[in-house]
DNA sequence: GCCGTTTTCGGCCCGACTGTTTTCAGTCG
């Protein structure tokens, strides 16, 4: 058997190798057979619970076999052994036979706006179509407009569909997404014919890459709200458009869907729109055990008489649950602490005093100092750390010894200049070199208020290498915060490889805080990564990143990822007042 | 194929929109 144990900086890759395997069944059982819809049903349900879940299987697997297996919700006997069979053999004999008997390429053909199975299946036994350069030639040969079920109009959608996908960009960033709905909504609501405009979706949920932006309306003139959004400037095309939901294309790669409703069931919609699936799934489960039965219009008794609908909160109350923030609604257990009012109380955008992450000129910023400073202090800042790069970064234009003082003596001055106003601290983003010491010298890091150190070379060490280098710098007992752990980028760079647990639990034991660096590209580290760092009880700052005024306000990046990580202010340092975070960081 | 506080059998979320139909199947979220 090949190395299968659990990577934590790399995504699980045997996980998702097996949610992919059973997602291609469930295509290919889907299309000869709609009798068998539920086994369809639950090998997709498989396939999200295995795809998302942080344990590795084949750990699992070797930790508590078969019986392991079969305790994750979702799996009983019939998919445990198609796991154990991949984790033995790296083969699924199921997945086998089915792809031989229809060799279509599902990734792709299941994304184009309006393919779903059934046509996929009628477009291959009538014409062969196993993909979509297939695809294109029956499209231009006109062979598909005479298949029943198929017309004109659908030939030259799906001939649009072809020339979007190739054009797609795919997922696009949290932090480009967001303003972007922020700006329509602003728009709706200042049309006049909009009483509440909010964004739902997984930019709701402040998850870091978005597919689509969901916006909800409540509005007595739909059709008004209609015509007004489809005629805005963000927008390139229109999908779909009727009175309750239209979808629009932008010109900035995504589509946005939008949605009026009534006042009395906005907040159902909420809950609904907000997601995610396999945290409605649950909830809805859960009205169904209490005899409800929960839609985007409401939460309805036996006799259909509606109970909530108006306010979210309710809805969840009225189903003995505590109020779930959105970064949280990804059924990681959420709901379990719910049942029992033990959800933890997250962080907020309010709570943040300080920013300890920070460039300016005299590394590759663009702002002056004295710029960034007032910046953050009309944020509200209580302090700032400013970190410019250390001179391994030649790109960056990163300081030498004798640089680093200048800088560090204009900190000084321009600290003197805001003392009453805004506290200023001296660091600098220093490298962690490839042997894990530090790159400036014992008395230039003595001068800093305290070290935040990076790695930023030599990214493709082994695993072991990279987790040597960087408990090497933990345990040398000088840094105080590791800068974006990771190293990933978001759609760009996959993120370095170490030994995540080894690595929390020095941090532990040294009292190194973990960075979650809100940079839109970086994020880092991940709601996961979070999550695992929370039970070594590691400390976070939540930091910018900045290289120019402003970036200043990526904060709220950060504070959505660390709260999709489910973090509380007391985890958080720069929630701290000032006095004890210099406390804090000479302990 | 999974699952259990009305169940080890009989359920498994549900409503809007579209295109191709002539009352609805397929897709989507």
């Amino acid at each position: 058997m090949q190395n299968l144990s659990s990577n934590w900086a790399y995504d699980n890759m045997l996980n998702k190798k097996i949610a992919e395997l059973f997602n291609e069944i469930a295509d290919m059982m889907e299309l000869e057979n709609g009798e068998r819809k539920f086994e369809v049903r639950a090998y997709r349900k498989a396939a999200v619970v295995i795809g998302t879940m942080q344990e590795d299987v084949s750990e699992i697997y070797r930790n508590n076999g078969k019986e392991g297996l079969m305790e994750i919700p979702g799996i009983g006997t019939g998919l445990a052994d198609r796991i154990v069979e991949y984790i033995k053999t790296g083969k699924m004999q199921k997945y086998s036979d089915y792809k031989k008997k229809y060799p279509i390429d599902f990734q792709s053909l299941t994304k184009l706006q309006g393919m779903g199975s059934k046509k996929i299946f009628i477009l291959y036994t009538k014409l062969g179509v196993k993909n979509i350069n297939d695809l294109k030639k029956v499209i231009s040969s006109h062979k598909i407009k005479d298949l029943s079920g198929f017309g004109e109009k659908s030939e030259r959608e799906l001939s649009k569909g072809i020339n979007l996908f190739e054009s797609s960009k795919g997922r696009m960033l949290l932090g480009e997404a967001l303003p972007e709905a922020e700006s329509i909504i602003k728009k709706l609501r200042a049309s006049g014919s909009v009483e509440k405009a909010e964004i739902a979706g997984s930019i709701r949920r402040m998850k870091e890459t978005v597919g689509d932006i969901d916006i909800l309306v409540i509005s007595d003139k739909p059709e008004k709200v209609m015509d007004i959004a489809s005629n805005l400037e963000e927008v390139s095309g229109i999908v779909v458009k009727g009175s309750t939901k239209t979808t629009l294309r932008l010109s900035m790669g995504l589509t946005c869907d939008i949605r009026v409703l009534r006042k009395n069931n906005f907040g159902a919609a909420m809950q609904y729109f907000i997601g995610s699936k396999e945290h409605n799934v649950k909830v809805r489960q859960i009205a169904i055990r209490k005899g409800y039965k929960l839609s985007e219009y409401g939460l309805f008794d036996k006799n259909g008489k509606s109970i909530a609908g108006q306010d979210e909160a309710e809805i969840y109350a009225k189903l003995g649950l505590e109020y779930i923030e959105p970064e949280m609604r990804e059924d990681r257990g959420e709901i379990e602490l719910a049942m029992r009012n033990e959800l933890p109380k997250l962080v907020k955008l309010d709570d943040i005093k300080g920013d300890l992450h920070m460039h300016t000129k005299h590394s590759d910023g663009s702002n002056t100092i004295e710029e960034m400073t007032k910046a953050a202090m009309s944020l509200g800042r209580e302090y700032i750390g400013f970190t410019d790069h250390s001179k391994s970064e030649h790109v960056a234009h990163g300081m030498d010894e004798k640089r680093v003082n200048l800088y560090f003596n204009e900190l000084d001055k321009i600290s003197d200049k805001y003392d009453n106003k805004i506290k200023i601290l001296k660091s600098a983003e220093t490298d962690i070199l490839k042997d894990g010491s530090l790159d400036f010298n014992r008395k230039t890091l003595e001068r800093m208020d305290y070290v935040l150190g990076s790695v930023h070379t030599n990214l493709n060490m082994s695993k072991e290498d990279m987790t040597k280098r960087i408990l090497k710098c933990i345990n040398d007992g000088i840094i105080n915060i590791i800068g974006h752990p990771t190293d990933r980028l978001i759609n760009r760079r996959e993120p370095i490889r170490f030994d995540m647990e080894k690595v929390f639990q020095a941090a532990k034991d040294n009292g190194v805080i973990m960075e979650i660096n809100s940079f839109p590209d970086r994020l880092d580290l991940n709601d996961e990564n979070i999550l695992k760092a929370k039970e070594f009880n590691l400390n976070f700052s939540i930091d910018t990143d900045s290289h120019k005024t402003t970036d200043l306000k990526f904060m709220r990046y950060g504070i959505g990822t660390a709260r999709r990580g489910w973090l509380t202010k007391s985890e958080v340092i720069n929630t701290l007042p000032y006095g004890k975070i210099v406390k804090l960081l000479n302990g």
